[in-house]
DNA sequence: CTATGTAAACAAC
DNA sequence: GTTGTTTACATAG
C-alpha cells in the first residue's frame, strides 16, 4: 500500500475487514493469526454489510444527532459493542451522499453498550460507560499517510486490573497478562489498529492487528523464553536472511517477549535462534559474542542476578524499555502485499529523511539483504499521529481524570517529536548516570518515558525491579547484600529504586558518585532504595567521554526526560512540575498529571549529553534538528533501526483514572475535532489540548468551549472535576479521514462549568449517552 | 561522529 | 566452556 499522502490510512484500512465486534479483543479469542495486514474476510464482509445497510441505517443502538454547533457534523454515539468499522463505512457512505451540503463529518463516541470486550477485566479506567464525553481534542490520527496503525492500546489481554497500561497508542501488545507486561509500545504511532480496537474497545471492537499482535506476543510471552521456533513464523520464510534488526533490537524483542521482561543470556540466544533462523543456521558463531557485547555495551540492558545469585537475567532498564516486541516491528513483507510504508523500516537510521516519515518513504531496507522480508516497522518515531495514550482500550473514553491530558500530551509530543524530527526517541536511553530517573516506579522521579509509555505496566517496573525476588524463591534476597551485585551508584544514577542498573564503571561522571568499585559494572540491584536521584547529573558521560577510552563503553541511557517533551505543554515547563516524583502508576492518583510532567521531566533528566545522545541507540542522530532539544529523545534502540522509541503510554496514569466522574450531564462541549494534521506536530502546535481549536473545519469558536486553556499543563489539569476527557473518532467524509479526538466532556451541573453558558448539554441530545 | 557489527583478550565462574 | 566486560577495528551513514 502506499499511501497516499493524505488519505488517511484508516479509511483504507477500513476496507479491511475488521474483526468486528466481538472482538476478539480478548485475548482469548484469538483468531487465528492472520497476517497482519489483512483481516479476515469474513469480517470484512460483515462490515460491509453493515455498511451498506447502513448507509443509512446503523446498527441498533447507534444514535446520531446533529452537532449543535458544528455544521454538517453529527455526533454518533456508538455502543461499545458495535462494529465500528461498519459504522464508519456507513457513515462514510452517508457523508458522501450528503456531500458538502449535508452531514459529512461525524464524531463517534462510545456510549457504552454492551461491552464486547473483554469482559472481564476492566480496568478501572474504563468506565467507559460514561458517556459523557464530548469533544475536543484531538488527535491525530489520521490523515497522514503513512500511518500505520495505531494501536489501540489495550491489549486484549490486559487486565484491567492491572492497570492496564495502555500503551497508549502504541500497542501494547504485550499483554500484560499476568505480569506486567509492559506495554509495548509500538512505536509506530501510526498504527491504525486502534480502529479496530476501537471497536472493540471503545466503539466497536476488535482490532485486528492487535489481535494478531497479541497472538504473537503470546507466543512470545508464552514461550517466553523459549519459544517454539515456529512462532516466529512470520519470517520464516526469510529465514535465511539476516533480520533487519540490530542485535540490540533483537535482544529487546527477546527480553520483552517474556512476561517478566528478563531473560538469561542463553535464553536470549535461543529466542533469537528460534525467531531468526538466520542465526541458527547461517550466522557465524560469533553472533553470540556480539549479543554479549551488546548486552554489556548498552546501558539499557541491565543484568540482574537472582536472589541467590546464581542466575543472571538480562533486563531492560525500564526507562529505556520501549517494550518492543517482534510483532510490533516486524511484518512480513510480502511481495504481494507490500506493506506499506508503514512498515518501513524504521529505520531511522537509514533513512535519512528527516521528515519523511518513515512511512512512506522509507522503506529502506537494510542494505543488506536488501529486502528483507521482515520489515521493520517503525519504530520509534511516530508518525504522525500519536496515538493517544489513553487507555483507550476499552472504552474509548478516556478517563475523566483530569490529569489525563498531560499524558496525552506527552504522548503526543512524543510522537510528534518523533515525527518531526527525525526520530525522536522516545525512550531515551537513559544515561545511566543521568538517569536516575527511570526506574523508579513509584517514587522516582519521573520516569519519563516510562511513564509515558506505559509504564503503565507498572507492574513492570516494580516487577522488574523486584525481580529478584521471584526468581528464586529460595533465595530471597538478602536484603542487604543481596547477592547481587549492585553496584549501583548511588542514586544518582538511576534513581529508580527498583531496577538495578548497571552502572558503569566508567562513567567518570558518575564516577564521582559512585564509588567504589573499581569497576563497577552494572549493577542491578533490586531495589534500590528509592533514592531518586537527581538526574541532574546527567552528565553525559557518555562518550563524551572520550574520556573513556575511545572505545565505546556502555552506552548510557539518556534520561528520558530530556527528551521528553515537554512540549506538549509547551508551555510551560513551569507548569509542569516534573514530577519528580511521580507516583507510580499504581499510585494512581493522579496519573495523568504526573505523566504529563513526566515528560517534562526532561528536566530531570535531560541529557546533557550532547545533543546527540550518547546513547547507544540511536536512532538517529538527527533528532535534534527539529526539535531542539527539548526533548530529544533518545532512542534506545538503536537497532538498526529499530529503536523504538519507547514511548510509553502513560497508561498508568490513565489507568488510575477515575472513573470518577460519573456521567453527569455534561454540558456541552463542542467538539473539536481534530483536523487532521499532517503532522502530529502540527497538532501539537496547534494546541493539542487546546480544545479550542477546532479541527473540523470550522470550528466554531463558540464551540469550543472547552476549556482549553492554553496552557497545556494546566489545562489539562484544568479539567475540572466535572469534566472528563474521552476519546472519540472524527470521520470526515469530505476528506476521507478518520481522526481520533479527545473529547472533553464537561458536566454542566457543576457550577463551575467552564464551558459557560454556551455549553451544550449533550445529554439533551443524546440522552443515551449519558 | 555515531551506530553497528565483529573479533578478541580477559576475567570470573 | 559460559558469561561478561572491554578494546579494537571496520563500515555505513
Amino acid at each position: 500500500m502506499k499511501t497516499s499522502p493524505r488519505r488517511p490510512l484508516i479509511l483504507k484500512r477500513r476496507r479491511l475487514p475488521l474483526p468486528i465486534q466481538n472482538a476478539p479483543g480478548e485475548t482469548s479469542g484469538e483468531e487465528p493469526k492472520r497476517p497482519p495486514a489483512q483481516q479476515e474476510p469474513g469480517q470484512a464482509q460483515a462490515s460491509k454489510e453493515a455498511a451498506e445497510s447502513s448507509s443509512c441505517k446503523f446498527p441498533a443502538g447507534i444514535k446520531i444527532i446533529n452537532h449543535p454547533t458544528m455544521p454538517n457534523t453529527q455526533v454518533v454515539a456508538v455502543p461499545n459493542n458495535a462494529n465500528i468499522q461498519s459504522i464508519i463505512t456507513a457513515l462514510t457512505a452517508k457523508g458522501k451522499e450528503s456531500g458538502s451540503s449535508g452531514p459529512n463529518k461525524f464524531i463517534l463516541i462510545s456510549c457504552g453498550g454492551a461491552p464486547t470486550h473483554p469482559p472481564g477485566p476492566q480496568p478501572q479506567a474504563q468506565t467507559s460507560n460514561d458517556p459523557k464525553r464530548t469533544e475536543v481534542v484531538t488527535e491525530t490520527l489520521g490523515p497522514k499517510p503513512a500511518a500505520r496503525d495505531v494501536n489501540l492500546p489495550r491489549p486484549p489481554g490486559a487486565l484491567p486490573g492491572q492497570r492496564w497500561e495502555s500503551c497508549g497508542m502504541w500497542s501494547a501488545r504485550q499483554r500484560a497478562g499476568g505480569e506486567a507486561a509492559g506495554c509495548t509500545l509500538d512505536n509506530s504511532l501510526t498504527n491504525i489498529q486502534w480502529l479496530g480496537k476501537m471497536s472493540s474497545d471503545g466503539l466497536g471492537s476488535s482490532s485486528i492487528k492487535q489481535e494478531m499482535e497479541e497472538k504473537e506476543n503470546r507466543h512470545l510471552e508464552q514461550s517466553q523464553v523459549e519459544e517454539p521456533p515456529g512462532a516466529s513464523t512470520s519470517w520464516q520464510d526469510s529465514a535465511s536472511e539476516r533480520p533487519p534488526y540490530s542485535y540490540m533490537a533483537m535482544i529487546q524483542f527477546a527480553i520483552n517477549s517474556t512476561e517478566r521482561k528478563r531473560m538469561t543470556l542463553k535464553d536470549i540466544y535461543t529466542w533469537i535462534e528460534d525467531h531468526f533462523p538466520y542465526f541458527k543456521h547461517i550466522a557465524k558463531p560469533g553472533w553470540k559474542n556480539s549479543i554479549r557485547h551488546n548486552l554489556s555495551l548498552h546501558d539499557m540492558f541491565v543484568r540482574e542476578t537472582s536472589a541467590n545469585g546464581k542466575v543472571s537475567f538480562w533486563t531492560i532498564h525500564p526507562s529505556a524499555n520501549r517494550y518492543l516486541t517482534l510483532d510490533q516491528v516486524f511484518k512480513p513483507l510480502d511481495p504481494g502485499a507490500p506493506q506499506s510504508p508503514e512498515h518501513l523500516e524504521s529505520q531511522q537510521q537509514k533513512r535519512p529523511n528527516p521528515e519523511l516519515r518513515r512511512n512512506v518513504t522509507i522503506k529502506t531496507e537494510l542494505p543488506l539483504g536488501a529486502r528483507r522480508k521482515m520489515k521493520p516497522l517503525l519504530p520509534r518515531v511516530s508518525s504522525y499521529l500519536v496515538p493517544i495514550q489513553f487507555p483507550v482500550n476499552q472504552s474509548l473514553v478516556l478517563q475523566p481524570s483530569v490529569k489525563v491530558p498531560l499524558p496525552l500530551a506527552a504522548s503526543l509530543m512524543s510522537s510528534e517529536l518523533a515525527r518531526h524530527s527525525k526520530r525522536v526517541r522516545i525512550a531515551p536511553k537513559v544515561l545511566l548516570a543521568e538517569e536516575g530517573v527511570a526506574p523508579l516506579p513509584a517514587t522516582g522521579p519521573v520516569q519519563e518515558d516510562r511513564l509515558l509509555l506505559g509504564e503503565g505496566l507498572s507492574p513492570l517496573l516494580p516487577v522488574q525491579s523486584i525481580k529478584e525476588e521471584e526468581p528464586q524463591p529460595g533465595e530471597e534476597t538478602p536484603p542487604l547484600g543481596r547477592p547481587i551485585k549492585v553496584e549501583s551508584p548511588p542514586l544518582e544514577e538511576w534513581p529508580s529504586p527498583c531496577l538495578s542498573v548497571k552502572e558503569e564503571s566508567s562513567h567518570s561522571w558518575e564516577g564521582s558518585s559512585h564509588s567504589p568499585t573499581p569497576r563497577p559494572k552494572k549493577s542491578y540491584s533490586g531495589l534500590k532504595s528509592p533514592a531518586r536521584c537527581v538526574s541532574e547529573m546527567l552528565v553525559i558521560k557518555r562518550r563524551e567521554g572520550r574520556e573513556m577510552s575511545r572505545s565505546r563503553r556502555k552506552q548510557h541511557l539518556l534520561p528520558p526526560c530530556l527528551d521528553e517533551p515537554e512540549l506538549l505543554f509547551s508551555e510551560g515547563p513551569g507548569a509542569s512540575q516534573r514530577a519528580t516524583e511521580l507516583p507510580l502508576p499504581a499510585e494512581s492518583s493522579e496519573p495523568a498529571s504526573q505523566l504529563g510532567y513526566s515528560q517534562e521531566e526532561g528536566g530531570p533528566f535531560k541529557t546533557p549529553i550532547k545533543e546527540t545522545l550518547p546513547i547507544s541507540s540511536t536512532p538517529s542522530k538527527s533528532v535534534l534538528p527539529v526539535t531542539p532539544e527539548s526533548w530529544r529523545l533518545t532512542p534506545p534502540a538503536k537497532g538498526g533501526g529499530l529503536d523504538f522509541s519507547p514511548v510509553q503510554p502513560p497508561q498508568a496514569a490513565f489507568g488510575p483514572l477515575p472513573d470518577s466522574l460519573g456521567p453527569t450531564d455534561f454540558s456541552t462541549t463542542p467538539l473539536k475535532s481534530i483536523p487532521l494534521f499532517d503532522s502530529p506536530r502540527e497538532l501539537l502546535n496547534s494546541e493539542p489540548f487546546d480544545l479550542t481549536s477546532d479541527p473540523f473545519s470550522t470550528s466554531s469558536p463558540s464551540d469550543m468551549e472547552v476549556p482549553k486553556p492554553h496552557s497545556p499543563g494546566p489545562e489539562v489539569a484544568g479539567l475540572s472535576a466535572n469534566r472528563s476527557l474521552t476519546e472519540g473518532l472524527v470521520l470526515d467524509t469530505m476528506n476521507d479521514s478518520l481522526s481520533k479526538i479527545l473529547l472533553d466532556i464537561s458536566f454542566p451541573g457543576l457550577e463551575e462549568d467552564p464551558l459557560g453558558p454556551d455549553s451544550i448539554n449533550w445529554a439533551q441530545f443524546i440522552p443515551e449517552l449519558w
